[in-house]
DNA sequence: TGACTACATGCGTAATTGCGCATAGAGTTT
DNA sequence: AAACTCTATGCGCAATTACGCATGTAGTCA
């Protein structure tokens, strides 16, 4: 019985990793510093949220392991730590993609939302 | 702003795509069909949630698109349709194992979780 | 036909969660 | 020191959501 509540524990621990990525606003902040690490202000500006959100949501992430922080004067740097989180994305983003007309606008969207491992610059 | 709004269309998207995974029990359910197809009483036997529960969740999953069901008889048999599912699930579930200690009873139970694609048996 | 099995769903409840307001804490500049 | 900027957090609220109970619907068997 033992295994099987390690199992249970296996699935909490999954989902709870999924539900980083199940907030819009969270997703938005991911795109804002996924090509580099940006000061809280600057992502507060391109995400269009307010300061104590983007703040909580940093800090929820950076709790979760999926970004790290570094401190530099007055602002505090953020970064994505975690290497599969850009990888899972860049699937959801495609498998999203495929199941909508192309004649969607959505589609061009997602397909450019993860760069990508590009082979020069586009 | 036309892009923007497509750009805030994709983020709920994706976050949407994330939270049908983002649920411990929706886990175990995808884990129980994800060899082969099952019916819905020996899904709830198996994942050892309710019949009322089980049945929402699969539900939720079919119109999310993440399933599809066949009916035989008195009964609805499951399986998932979306490919990425999976390969999604394999990489999270590897790299929640790279963060834990080795001798984490929890990170066995991970790398069984999904069972990728075998060479041949194990 | 009625009794039975299998699955889905409306309703109400408890817990979770995203959010804003106000405020606290840390660092810089004058 | 005071005033300012940048970031984090306690508190309360509103919305969402997972769940169980009871019931509805569809198919099977006697």
């Amino acid at each position: 019985m033992n295994d099987l509540d390690d199992l249970d524990r296996v699935f909490e621990e999954v989902s709870s990793y999924f539900s980083v990525m199940a907030e819009p606003t969270r997703l938005k902040i991911l795109h804002a510093i996924c090509q580099q690490e940006k000061p809280v202000n600057t992502i507060v500006e391109e995400v269009g949220a307010t300061q104590t959100n983007v703040s909580r949501h940093l800090s929820l992430m950076y709790r979760a392991g999926v970004v790290s922080r570094r401190k530099e004067g007055n602002q505090v740097f953020y970064r994505i730590t975690d290497p599969a989180m850009m990888e899972i994305c860049r699937t959801v983003c495609t498998q999203i993609a495929s199941q909508l007309d192309n004649h969607e606008p959505l589609r061009k969207g997602l397909l450019r939302l993860v760069p990508g491992r590009r082979r020069r610059a586009a």
